[in-house]
RNA sequence: CGCGGGGUAGAGCAGUCUGGCAGCUCGUCUGGCUCAUAACCAGAAGGUCGAGGGUUCAAAUCCCUCCCCCGCAACCA
């Protein structure tokens, strides 16, 4: 059986979740849960998440608040865990990159797979240290020379670092993205990160004097080095899939089918960890797949302007299925989109409740009232039949335009909602059609649920249930089973002017 | 001249490559229907396509100039 292997970027653990990562994991877990049981070569998925704990921003928090870096970044990771689960996310593993048992042995055996390359080299490093920050500030944020936090001149400082060879690889990861080998999406990051490969990378600097970065993985042989971000994170997607822990899965699953990350970390994904993987001779991934960021009103979230809108609390309101759904369906896949209450209600009123659940509940409602409840023994009408919208939703999936694929989705439940009003089954002189008329709608009705199941998968689940569908999978036009009762159930998504408002 | 994306109806967007009556969704208004979650269906109103100039029988689309917004600009995940 062929295999996928998707991840999504493993978020740094010193704050609350936010819409922005809601977003990735529903992106990746869509893809996931399409290869898994969707598409039709279904494949062996494995989906990986995790959480960044180390660097020196955590431990200065932690001492500040009082507590130790363990239970601070175990108190942060358990919220985004928390945040999985309540998104239905069907991740197969999660990482965490203080896992001394599966984590660590990675991003040693890495550091030393490049050293033994000669791609790891010691240098100065130069730079501005501001004590009242306790890190290193770039020259173009200095205010009239001095921190603009603490108003302090910074001390020019000269450090050892170790550095990766990433200038080496230039050419190579230039030509294996221009040709496709390893896929950015969309065309414009590709564009983007071609310009800064045609003008050279530079090494980068790979570890920090343990002084300044007392928490993280120790660089092997030198106990007076820790390793920085690169080697120590973008490790996660080897250490995850079972580089040192499990070799078999490993060997089964790597390289990573697609990477899901956000716009903000294009070049480390698109750069230094191919080069990373070119040095450590590993296969790259197959497709980098960018999202853009989450805007509320067209400006950033933020905290100050209290704008900031919670995944928590979103799907803990309206529903986890409403949030993935305006998620994969409002924003753009790989453009920024907007979050706003109003147009979250808007799509929940109009896509969810109007178009897909008054279908449902009118199709069913009918059945009960003129055919018992049974599913009528007839042919599906042709005006109806769904293999034009298979192959246009399974394209639009594998090209990763979730948003399209919904698209198509909602396109044949308009068309059935015509199709009743057309068809007037009600009508006395049409009792003669029922049969055919009502098979149609409840066999698109399951059809429907099918293409939702990556997107919507509790209403999916829950309407083939009452379909009498739940294990018929089959994407062939009049496959419902005959006979069998059917069921209304509660709506599938109540209008939130009949919500109780607690 | 740093690189890139964008400015089209009240909102969000497609159309620009390959010129040909300006389109989609939501919202608004009117009508129809009564199976349904006051849902559904039909129709209508609403746009100097950022500005100016040029090419053309014809420009949102091609060319030139300008204005505005937003990313990125390498160690800020």
């Amino acid at each position: 059986m062929k295999k996928f292997y998707v991840t999504t970027s493993i978020p740094y653990v010193n704050a609350k979740p936010h819409i922005g990562h809601a977003l990735e994991f529903v992106q990746a877990d869509a893809l996931a849960r399409y290869w898994r049981e969707v598409a039709s070569d279904t494949r062996e998925v494995f989906f990986l998440t995790g959480s960044d704990e180390n660097g020196s921003k955590n431990y200065k928090t932690a001492k500040e608040e009082g507590v130790t870096t363990e239970a601070f970044v175990a108190r942060h990771r358990a919220a985004f865990q928390e945040l999985l689960l309540l998104l239905n996310i069907t991740n197969s593993d999660f990482i965490s990159t203080t896992d001394r048992i599966r984590h660590w042995p990675t991003t040693q055996k890495i550091w030393r797979l490049l050293a033994e390359k000669g791609s790891i080299y010691k240098a100065n490093y130069t730079g501005y240290y501001c004590v009242g920050c306790e890190a290193y500030i770039l020259e173009k944020e200095l205010v009239e020379g001095k921190c603009p936090i603490h108003r302090k001149a910074p001390e020019h400082l000269q450090e050892e670092n170790y550095f990766f060879r990433l200038s080496n690889y230039t050419q190579d990861i230039l030509q294996r993205i221009e040709q496709g080998e390893l896929r950015i999406i969309p065309e414009s990051r590709k564009k983007e990160i071609v310009n800064v490969l045609k003008e050279g990378l530079q090494d980068v600097s790979f570890s920090r004097p343990k002084d300044k970065l007392p928490w993280g993985v120790p660089v092997p042989d030198d106990p007076d080095h820790v390793m920085y971000v690169w080697c120590d994170a973008l490790t996660n997607y080897l250490s995850g899939a079972g580089y040192t822990a499990d070799k078999q899965r490993f060997l089964k699953f790597w390289p990573a089918d697609v990477h899901v990350i956000g716009k903000d970390i294009v070049r480390f994904h698109a750069a230094i960890w191919p080069g990373m993987l070119l040095a450590a001779e590993l296969q790259l991934p197959k497709t980098i797949l960018v999202h853009g960021f989450v805007h509320t009103k067209g400006e950033k979230m933020s905290k100050s302007l209290g704008n900031v809108v919670d995944p928590k609390e979103m799907a803990e309101k309206y529903g986890t299925d409403a949030l993935r759904y305006y998620l994969l369906r409002e924003i753009p896949t790989t453009g920024d989109g907007d979050f706003t209450i109003g147009q979250f209600e808007r799509r929940y009123e109009a896509d969810l409740a109007n178009d897909l659940g008054n279908l449902f509940s009118r199709v069913v409602a009918m059945t009960e009232r003129y055919v018992d409840g049974t599913v009528p023994h007839a042919q599906g009408d042709p005006k109806l039949d769904t293999r034009k919208s298979w192959v246009a939703y399974h394209q639009h999936i594998q090209e990763f335009s979730f948003d399209k694929a919904l698209e198509v989705v909602w396109a044949h439940i308009s068309l059935c909602n015509r199709y009743v009003d057309e068809q007037k089954p009600w009508e006395k002189g049409n009792a003669e059609q029922r049969g055919v008329i009502l098979f149609s709608l409840l066999e698109s009705l399951r059809h429907h649920a099918l293409m939702l199941r990556p997107f919507l998968p509790t209403t999916s689940a829950m309407m083939l249930e009452r379909l009498g569908a739940s294990n018929i999978t089959s994407q062939d036009w009049g496959k419902l089973p005959q006979g069998t009762n059917v069921t209304k159930g509660a709506a599938l998504f109540p209008r939130l002017s009949h919500q109780v408002h607690l």
